[in-house]
This record gives structure tokens, C-alpha cells and sequence, in this order.
DNA sequence: GACGCTATTGCGCAAATGTCCAATAATCAC
DNA sequence: GTGATTATTGGACATTTGCGCAATAGCGTC
């Protein structure tokens, strides 16, 4: 097998028991049978374990930054940007792709390479949200002291609310994320109830 | 020494260790070290190592509940019992206590007892907050269509905001988590801006 | 002081894990 | 075909983990 199709597939192999186990759970042998090949080949590609799970977990949440990303591109003012957030940042977590923030955020403290992707992560995600509140403001759409702070709490509400949906199914639902965290928005960007309601999509 | 005692000094250095280590790293034989003690001891004591982990995370997660839900109760009126939770809420993060909470929150999916105990003292949390606006709402100081989801976004918004704390400390200090997360309850309340502003000790 | 109960010890066991390595299979150039 | 290079194997090894158990120490009662 071709030396880089081989480490993609050791690296689609890892997210597969990452997303099933948990970051802490998943073993060098088992994404072996996951891969269908011997633990030994791990190491021959990999340097060690926390690298692959590094590298497999900045390629998934990597991905969903940039799906997510690309789609408020497409917006075609702040409000429709600031919706197209949403709706793609409340369905790429239905794969359960929470949980691994979850892991992720609790295993920084101890993996310095998990750390700071993650770390480096976030930050875009905010900066995403950030500059669609600029340019909100700055088209007299949106109402905002601190759009760094504003960002940030926007960023922080929704991986709150999601953390209690994946923790506590029957705390939080999934609808009540996508509900809640939308009307907190409106709320701090000082938007008139429903502006950033979920749309059928067409 | 006494049985009581012991089951209880054995749950205290449970506690130091899973602080300082995390609770996934904490093992047996440090919680025996920590003790002063043998490894045997804790087993005559615990059926398992998952129940010690669940008693102690109760422990001290309950009692920094209790802890906040006495100072809101010295409150003389919605306005300061808030502030009296954010003034509670962000200093019992000091010890790192925050650590805890997210690897309960990403062990919650694998350790059913952990899961019941963090479910509900979240919920617990819900409710102060709720309550407390309730108040406000009642006494024409605050504005706020839906108590229960802004007590929920209140809630997240402050583990949201002490997760990235933890887990990236240069992203966010605690100066902001506690500067952004009361702006932010201002915003979702209809409070005028520094109602909230961190009060110094008397 | 002897006895009995129990707290406490310290080691051993089996299972699991990351890492490494010698042996083997596969592939390709000539 | 032959040899060289490399992908791949499968198991060895040291370490760590939760847990159990026989032996010991401490302490109150008679």
C-alpha cells in the first residue's frame, strides 16, 4: 500500500475508535483491528501514540472548522453568516464529535501536543464568529461593545450547552442547544427575537 | 483509627490527588501514597476504585455548591444574590477545582456514577441561577422572557468560559472569565453595564 | 498477660498498554 | 530469476493498573 494512503487510513482508523471510545480509551491495538493490520505498523508510521491522536483529532476538528468556515462565506450579509454558523456548527456535532472536544479539552492538561491544537483550534472559532460581528456592526446590523468579548461568550454558551447534551442527554437536548444558544445570541448582538432561527433547508 | 475517620481521610487524599492529577491519572497507589498508608487499606475501605473516584468528586463538588448557594441566600435582593454567585462561582475555580468538572464532564459517557452525580449537581446549579432570576424578574429588576433557558445559557456561559481557561490558559485569563461571563449575565438580563462588576471584599 | 477482633500491611497476580525488534512477505529494478 | 529495499507481521518486554489475600500489628476485654 502506497506509504501515504497507508498513514491517511491509520489516521481515518484512529478517528473511527477515538469517536467510538473516547480519546483516553483508544489503544494502539485497537486501532490496529480497527485497520485490519498489525500494531506493530502503528509505530512504523507513527512516532508514538499521543502523536497519532493528535494528529487524527486535528484532522476531524480540523475539517469541521473548515466546513463551517466555507459555508459562512457563502452568507451574503452578517445576519445570514452569523445563521449559517449555526446551522453548521449545531449539525457537525451530531456525529458525535462533542465528546471529543470534550476529551480533547480534559486531556490538554496533560498532552501538550492535544493542547495546543485545540488551543489553536478555538481560537479560530472565535475569530470566526468575531469577524462576522464586525462586520455586522459595521453594516449598523448588529449592536456590540466587544465584539472579542461578545465572541468569545458566543463561543463559550454553545460548547456549554452542547457539553451538557453530551454529559447529561436528558439535562439538555439537542433541539433545546440549537434553540437557547441561537435566541443568546440575538440576545447579546442585540437582534430581534428570531433573526437567527433556524431555516428549513431549502 | 477510627473507621469513620479513615473512610473519610481516605476520600480527602482522593481528592488532593485527583486535583493535582486529574481524575483519569489517579490511581490507586498515589491515593495510598498521599495517604501515608498501604495500597491494601483503600480496598478494605472502597469496593472499587470507580466508587472512591465518584465519592470524592461528590464531595467536593457538593459542598463548593453548598458553599454558593449559602453566600446567595445573604443576598438582600435579586441584584446582589447574583452577584454573589458570580463573586462564589469564580473564586471556587482558584483551586482548580475546574479540572475536576471537565474530566467529569468527558468520563460522564463511560462511568455511570460519575454521570448521575455531575447531572445532577449541574442541575442544582440550574436552579440556583434560576431561582435567582425568578426573584428578579418578580421584583421588576431584571428582564427576562425565559428564566430556565437563560439560567441554562448563564450557566454554559460560565463553563464555557472556564473551560477554555483550563484547558488553554493564555486564550483566556480568569481576570476575563470573570469580566466577560458578568458583562454577559448583564446582556442576557437587562442589566445596566458594571451591575455586576466584582465587588471588593469588605 | 492472654485472647480475639479488626485495622493494616505488603506483596503477588492477571490484565492491559506503549514501544521496540527480529523475522517475513511483498515489490521492484536490473 | 535475483537481489535489494521496504512494508508488514507477531510477539517480547517493561511498566502500570485494579484487586485480592495471607500475614502482621494494634488494641480493647477479660
Amino acid at each position: 500500500m502506497n506509504p501515504d494512503d497507508r498513514r491517511e487510513a491509520i489516521i481515518a482508523a484512529t478517528l473511527a475508535v477515538m469517536q467510538r471510545q473516547g480519546i483516553a480509551a483508544t489503544t494502539v491495538r485497537d486501532v490496529a483491528a480497527e485497520l485490519g493490520a498489525s500494531s506493530g505498523l502503528i509505530h512504523h508510521y507513527m512516532t508514538s501514540m499521543d502523536e497519532l491522536i493528535a494528529e487524527a483529532f486535528e484532522r476531524s476538528a480540523g475539517a469541521d472548522l473548515l466546513t463551517t468556515s466555507n459555508l459562512v462565506e457563502q452568507g451574503r450579509d452578517p445576519i445570514e453568516q452569523m445563521r449559517f454558523f449555526f446551522d453548521s456548527y449545531t449539525r457537525s456535532d451530531g456525529d458525535s464529535g462533542m465528546q471529543l472536544w470534550l476529551d480533547a479539552w480534559a486531556e490538554a492538561a496533560r498532552r501538550p501536543e492535544l493542547r495546543q491544537i485545540s488551543q489553536r483550534l478555538n481560537k479560530a472559532w472565535q475569530q470566526l464568529i468575531c469577524s462576522i460581528i464586525e462586520g455586522g456592526v459595521r453594516a449598523g446590523l448588529m449592536t456590540c461593545l466587544d465584539p472579542v468579548a461578545a465572541a468569545w461568550r458566543i463561543l463559550s454558551l454553545l460548547d456549554g450547552l452542547h457539553l451538557q447534551e453530551v454529559a447529561h442527554s436528558d439535562s439538555v437536548t439537542g433541539a433545546q442547544v440549537t434553540k437557547w444558544s441561537r435566541r443568546g445570541a440575538e440576545i447579546e448582538l442585540g437582534l430581534p427575537l428570531g433573526t437567527l432561527t433556524e431555516r428549513e433547508p431549502s
